[in-house]
Parts: C-alpha cells; structure tokens; sequence
DNA sequence: TCTTTATTGTTCATACTATGAACTTTAACC
DNA sequence: GGTTAAAGTTCATAGTATGAACAATAAAGA
C-alpha cells in the first residue's frame, strides 16, 4: 500500500528534507547577524535598536520594548549601550515627565543607513541568484510558509 | 524608464518584502525554540545537544562542540546540565584516557524521542497545509534559497 | 482637593548562551 | 625520555533576557 496517498499523510523524505532546511537556513540567519555585529562593532540587540528608529524620529523606552519583543528592563540595558556610544540621545517629554524620548545623532542615523544598505545588498544578492519566475515562486511560497507557522503556533500557545 | 529590465536589478518590493519574510520566518524559528525550551523543561542548548545522539550511540566533548558549532568550554557547561538532570552519562575511554564518551540514559533516549516527535508533529503540521504540488515547489525554493544564502555568506567571511 | 490607581522607566537578582586563555592530564612522535 | 599535540576543565568576561521591587509622575474619582 502506497500511503503517500493517505489524506494528511506527507512522506517522511519531504518532512526530513524540510526540517533540514529549516535547519540549516535558521543557522544562516543567525549567522548574519552574528557577522553584521562584529563588522558594525555593535551587539546585535543594539543594531536590532538602531534600526527601529528607520520610520520613526522620536521613540519610547515601552515602544521598543513592544517593537523588539523585550522587556522593558532589557530597554533601559540597550539604550545604556547606544548612549554610551552617542547613538541616541535622550531627552525628557515635555508633555509628561515620565516618559524619556529618544532619538538617533547623527553618528547613530548614519550608521543605521549603512546597515541598511549592506543589508539591502546582501538581500538584493541572494534574489539575484533567482531569475525573475522562481523569485515570484519564492515569495509566495514564503508567505504561505509563514502564515502556515503562525497558523500552526497559534495551536500551540 | 522601467528599471525592472535593468540586468542585476530587483524591483524595491521584492527585497522589502523578501527581507519581512525572512525576518518574520527567523522570529517564528526563535519563538518555536523557546516554547520547546519551556515545554521539555530544559534550556535551549542541552535540549540541542540531547538531539546530536539521534544516530550515534556515543559522542565525545569534541564531537559535540563541532556539531553544535560551540567552543568545547561551552560544552562543558552543557553537559554538565545534562548530568546534573541525569540524561546523559559520561565514561572513560577505555582506549584514551584524556576522552570521555557521553551517551544518553534512558531518560535522556525518552526525552529525545518526545522531543524528535513533537518536532515532527509540527512540521507535518506546517507542511500539511500545503498541497503536494506546492510543497514540492516550496522544497525546491527553500532549497535554493539554502544554496543562495550560503553563497553570499562566502562572499563575506 | 486629595487620594487612589495606573504608567513609565530604573535597578537588581537571576539564568542562559557563548568565547578564549590558562591549565591538567594523557597520548603520540621523534 | 623529552617535546609536542590533543581532550577536557576552570575561570574571567560579555551579551541576551526576564521579572520583581521601586521612584516619580500622571490620571481618574470621591
């Protein structure tokens, strides 16, 4: 009996297969960002902070704590680091003095767009290994692949 | 002009959204890790290694330091949780000395069972919402996406 | 107004991930 | 036998992250 037939039934060979890409390309991102650190001289969670600030002139302590998926004592720890460097600045909301705005300098814009850019480009490379067709096939498979985990992670939770 | 045409060139959209997806997909990867973590009761990186005797009976603290990708300091620690909790076992080379060969106690074969099914479970989960046609599509793109990845990564390091 | 309640951000204790240098013990190679 | 190499451990250091306790301030109610 042949149950690649089986209603629900998916071949071991595929699930080996994907579990190993999965793998392999979770191990590749984490990879990145190791290397992205080392060569901006900056912990990753203090680049993963830089970078909020791209749409946003002015941010909370709470806002990056919701944007990052941290707690905010983990903020307070992070900017800590990005003052210490003159990244950001901070300065006090003049409508409510509990609240502390913080803002990128100029070091810290500048170095937030070179970071950008070298991930724009490094991005920009891995799709030009795709012709045009498979690069289309790719992004939809993508999105379905993370709906289909957010799907399944919300069973979980 | 349309500088979709343009060789070597990818349209905005297609990175922007290429560089969500990967994000998103690696914040699922993350966010599966820890809720395995809790689930099995067991940090993150002895649950990783309690998976590396899947197919081999015993390994030795080298062994493990260069399948987990860790300095073998580190593996010390590891292991250590891992005796500590009783899941592994730790023996003498009979043939030298200076190695000590770990291998799983039945605890410790339970857990990586559970953990290696659960694992699976989940995965089968993902891939079921697919359809047989696009689950081969998507293998292939994740597959090349692999190869594409880790070719750019060469051109860094 | 005055009091309670909620919010913002900090500090501190704790735990986990990870590295590299220094060191011990033992094996292997002249 | 003496040097060199390898396996593991220990320790100092750094980074990631949480949650509880706390101070300051704002907002809402009585």
């Amino acid at each position: 009996m042949n149950n690649k037939e089986r209603k629900d039934h998916i071949p071991d060979r595929h699930v080996l297969e994907f579990e190993g890409l999965i793998d392999a390309l979770f191990q590749c991102c984490q990879e990145r960002m190791q290397y992205q650190s080392e060569r901006f001289g900056l912990p990753d969670a203090e680049l993963r902070c830089l970078l909020q600030f791209q749409n946003e002139r002015y941010l909370t302590a709470k806002a990056l704590a919701g944007r990052l998926n941290v707690a905010k004592s983990r903020v307070t720890k992070i900017v800590d680091g990005l003052l210490r460097r003159k990244l950001v600045e901070r300065t006090d909301d003049p409508e409510d003095c509990r609240v502390k705005l913080l803002k990128l300098t100029a070091g810290g814009d500048g170095l937030a767009r070179e970071i950008l850019s070298f991930r724009r480009e490094m991005h920009q490379g891995v799709l030009n290994q795709f012709s045009l067709e498979q690069r289309v096939w790719l992004l939809n498979g993508l999105s379905q692949l993370k709906r289909s985990l957010e799907s399944v992670r919300e069973l979980l939770v």
